[in-house]
This record gives C-alpha cells, structure tokens and sequence, in this order.
DNA sequence: GGTTTGCTTCGTAAAATTACGATGGACGGA
DNA sequence: TCCGTCCATCGTAATTTTACGAAGCAAACC
C-alpha cells in the first residue's frame, strides 16, 4: 500500500484497525474474548484451527493495532480487548451509518443516486 | 489465506467485511459516500490522490464485500452506502463492545486478567 | 541441573493486495 | 462519423499477508 499523503492519520488509524479485524480468525479471537472478558492464549489456540504459532502471530496484530491487550503473568498469557478501541470502532461504524449533522441520513431508507 | 472448516460463515463475512475498510483510501471512499449520500466515481477520483484506474479497483473491492452499491445511469457511475450492510456493521461492532447476555461487559472498566 | 510447559519469534513459501499505465467500451456532442 | 469523456478491466511489479515448522526463552517441576 502507498503511503498517501491526501489522507488524515484518522483514517489511517481506522482502516489499521478495520485491517486488523479483516481475517476470520481473528474475529474468532475478538469475539471469544468479548464473551470470555479474558482469555489465556492456549486457550484461543484450543478454539482456533490454526497452529498454536500461527495464533501468536494473529494476536500480535491485534495487539499491534490496539484491539487487544495481553500479560504475561508467570507461565501463560492472558489476553483482553481494550475497552476504549473498541468503543472507537463502534462509534466510528455508528457516524458512518448516521453522519453528523446529517439527520439520520441512512436511517431512512436511502436509494442510490436520486 | 487458508479456508478455514471451523470458521463460521457468520465470521468470515464480517471479516470481508473489515478487510475491504481495511485500506485508509477506501475509509475515505466511505466516509465520502456517508457524507454526501451518493457520489459519482469520478468525485471519489478528485477526493483522493491516486489514479483513476486504483480508485475503480477500491469500489470494485467495497462493491463485492456488499459494502457499496454502484450504478452507471448512461455516462458516469454513480455510488452509495448499503444502508442494511452499514447497520449490520455497526450492530457488529456494538456486539462486540456489549455482548448480549454479559450485561454491560465493556461499559463498564473490564481490566485485563482478574 | 535437566525437563517439561506455554508462548513468542524466526525463517520461509505461497498467495493476496496495492498501485500504476495502457487498453477498451459505452455514451454524448460537434 | 469522429472525438472526447467517463469509467471498468487488463497486465504487471512491488509489497504485504498468511500459515507452518523450527528454534528460543522464561517459569515451573522433577
């Protein structure tokens, strides 16, 4: 990918998280921590089909583009989602449904070119 | 990326989902498109500073994940958000943030690993 | 001290993504 | 009919991603 210039770091930093998001094995992972509220590694490795490795990695980009946080106390890690990350994305895919100072803009049921 | 058997097809649509806003020019395309309800293709070429030919290939990817609807009425194309696909997003996120059947899970200041 | 356990990092091959210019096709105007 | 405009697609090169096994590293256990 280009390194764009015309483009706000905003949008840099949504699209690294909406990157980051964009594998399903990682969705698996966000979506068991946000049951779980915590979970420790092997255990995603468990749920996973995908060799224990290859989910390192994968936690590593979530970590990387801040979804999620991770600590190693002793012996294993233990992973969660950072709460405020995550409040940002909802937030940002809310504002894309209804903009700001647009109503409720797609609320309605909006067609295509009128 | 490998085919995954134990991935629901629940999970791999929402990562093609994020994979395809996973780019900061297709952010833009998007926010673009939010903000002004519909837009022809060659607004979303002046709006971004790269080639026409890459600009067509970012809504080709947004059109295919469902993302964005396009119509060519006679000389130019016209594009807009899939309001149902936006919600879908949105309520995704929402989830994840508050998963149903764990209260307020992340509302409130869930710590790592307690 | 030596092993096992749990996880990260390294090295690597295959596949996908990103961007560009060039080409092509449809429509409208001179 | 011949251009010009608008847009999609093709072909291509550079980069990134994905997944795996191998190796490394720290704590726990014998």
């Amino acid at each position: 990918m280009k390194t764009i210039d015309g483009l706000t770091t905003e949008e840099e930093r949504a699209a690294a998280i909406f990157r980051a998001l964009g594998n399903p094995a990682r969705i698996r992972i966000v979506t068991e921590l946000a049951r779980r509220n915590a979970c420790v590694a092997g255990d995603l490795v468990d749920v996973l089909p995908l060799a224990q490795s290859t989910v390192s990695q994968h936690l590593k980009v979530l970590k990387e583009a801040g979804i999620v946080r991770g600590v190693t106390n002793g012996d294993n890690a233990c992973y969660c989602l950072e709460p405020d990350v995550v409040r940002w994305l909802a937030a940002f895919c809310t504002d894309i449904c209804c903009p700001p100072g647009l109503g409720e803009s797609l609320s309605a049921n909006a067609v295509c070119c009128d």
